[in-house]
DNA sequence: ACCACAGTATGGTCTGACCATATTTCCCCA
DNA sequence: TGGGGAAATATGGTCAGACCATACTGTGGT
C-alpha cells in the first residue's frame, strides 16, 4: 500500500523537547536558567535517559541549551542564546551538500550588511568597536591577520544595527565565507582598496549617511567578491547554477 | 602527538557528524544518498550506537538528514535538504526564550522581502504563482483562510528572488510571525488595504520596478505590523529607497 | 586556617536487549 | 503456475543498567 501519508508517531525525545518548550513558556525559564538533570529529567517525563539526551542535543544544536559535566552550581544544563552558532553550522552543512550556492550565501550576507549598515548610520551607533578594527587593521601583515579584524569591523557593523536576529544571520554567514575571504585578500594583492571601503563605510556611518554607507558596503563586498552578486536592476542571465566558473567579469 | 586539547574534549557524537560531514565533502555524497544503517556507523566508527542516534539527532535538527523506519529502499537514514525547517525551530525557541524580540524579527522580515521583491522585479520573475494567490486571496472568508494564501503570495515573491536560503530564512520568519499575520487581519477589519497592497507589489514586479517593488512591501508590512522600528534615515532623509533606487538602475 | 582526601552529583559512553514497522522471502495451497 | 499469507529480516525507537571522567562538596586531620 504505497502512497499512505502516516501521522508519524512522536517520537520520545519529540516530547521531551515539547515539555522543556512548555516549561519555558509557562514557567517563565529564562536564559541562565538550569533545567533539571538527565535522570531526574527522564524520571519525570517517563522516558529514558537515552531520550533525554537525544532531546538536549537537539536543543543544543538550536543553541538554546549548553551543558557541562561535573559537580556544583556550573555543572548541568543550562538555558543560553546562541542562535549564531546553530545557524553556522546549518550553513556549513548545506553548503557542503552543495544545495545552497556560494552566489546565494554571498547574497544574503551583502543584504543584511547593506541593511546593518544602514541603520547603523540612522541610528547614530557607537563607533569605538569600527574605530578599533580599523587600526587593529592598519596593524596587520598577513591575510589571515587581517582577515581577523576585518570580521571584527564587519560584526561591529551588525552589532551597531540593534537586531541580534540579523547579526547571528551575519555572524553565521561571515562564517561560512571565511575562507573566501583570506583567499579574497589575497587575489587583490594588498588591502589598500579595501581599507579605503572600510573607512569610507566609518565615516557614512559616523556622519548618519545611511544611503552612503549602504552603497559603501555594497561596492566593498563587491570588490571582495567580484561578479558574484548581482544587485536588483542587473540586466537578467540565464540563473545562477554553475556561476561560479565564470564568475570574473567584474575584473 | 605534541598537544592536547585540554579544555573541550570532543564527544563521540561530534567525532560521528565530523566523519559524516567529511564524507559529504570527500566521497561527494549528495541529497537522497542514503547512510549507513545506526549499527553499522557505530561499528565503522568504534563509538556506540547511542553516540551515532545523539549525531543523528544533531543532523536532523540541522535539516540535512532524515530517518525511516522499517525495512527496504526507502528505510534508514537519508540526507535530505531543509533549511526552513531548522531556522523555524531555532526562531521558535529563540523567541520563546524571549531573546529576540518581535521587533527584532519583523524588522529581519520586511529586509528580506524587500530584498526578494526588488530582485524579483529585477529578474523578470514568473508571476503565476503570484497571481494564483491573488486570485485565491480574493475569494476567501475568513482571517485564517486569508493568512494561508497570503502566506503563498509573500513565500513565492522570495522563491522568484532565486534565494533559496533568504527563501528559507522568509520562511521561517514568516513561520514565527503566523499568529500575529492572523491577529492583523482581524484588527484591520477587513482585507481590502491588504490586497490593494498586493496588487501593488504584483504589479511593481511585474513591471520590473525593483524601487517601487521594495516600497510597496514596506508600506504592505507597515500597514500590517504597525508600531515597527523607522527605516534608517527616515529621520533626515528618504535613504533606504533613495538608495535602492541608486543601485536599481534598470536600464 | 589550611590542606588532603573521600564523597557525590553531573554529563559522557557503552552494552545489550526488546519493540514497532515495513519490506523481502518463502512456502503452501488453489 | 500463480497468489496469498506467514515468517524472516533490516531498520529506527526505546529502555535499563552499568561504568567512566569530571568537578565541586564536605570532612577530618594537622
Amino acid at each position: 500500500m504505497s502512497g499512505w501519508q502516516p501521522v508519524r508517531r512522536t517520537r520520545a525525545f519529540e516530547d521531551v523537547i515539547a515539555q522543556i518548550e512548555r516549561r519555558i513558556a509557562g514557567d517563565g525559564l529564562r536564559v541562565g536558567d538550569r533545567l533539571p538533570g538527565e535522570r531526574q529529567l527522564a524520571e519525570q517525563l517517563r522516558v529514558s535517559r537515552s531520550s533525554v539526551r537525544e532531546a538536549m542535543r537537539v536543543l543544543e544544536t538550536l543553541g538554546v541549551v549548553s551543558s557541562q559535566v561535573g559537580r556544583g552550581p556550573d555543572a548541568g544544563a543550562f538555558l543560553i542564546s546562541r542562535p549564531a552558532e546553530a545557524l553556522s553550522d546549518l550553513l556549513r552543512l548545506h553548503l557542503g551538500l552543495s544545495n545552497l550556492s556560494l552566489e546565494e550565501v554571498v547574497d544574503a550576507r551583502l543584504m543584511i550588511e547593506k541593511w546593518s549598515a544602514a541603520h547603523a548610520a540612522a541610528h547614530g551607533a557607537d563607533l569605538s568597536a569600527l574605530t578599533a578594527a580599523l587600526e587593529r587593521m592598519d596593524a596587520t601583515t598577513t591575510a589571515e591577520e587581517f582577515v581577523e579584524h576585518d570580521t571584527a569591523f564587519h560584526v561591529a557593523i551588525a552589532e551597531a544595527s540593534g537586531n541580534r536576529l540579523t547579526t547571528a544571520m551575519m555572524l553565521s554567514l561571515r562564517d561560512s565565507l571565511r575562507r573566501y575571504a583570506v583567499e579574497a585578500v589575497e587575489r587583490l594583492g594588498g588591502t589598500a582598496g579595501l581599507m579605503a571601503d572600510h573607512r569610507r563605510i566609518h565615516r557614512a556611518i559616523a556622519t548618519g549617511d545611511a544611503a552612503e554607507a549602504s552603497a559603501a558596503v555594497e561596492d566593498h563586498l563587491r570588490r571582495a567578491y567580484p561578479g558574484i552578486s548581482r544587485p536588483p536592476g542587473a540586466e537578467d542571465d540565464e540563473g545562477f547554477e554553475r556561476q561560479q566558473g565564470r564568475s570574473d567579469r567584474v575584473g
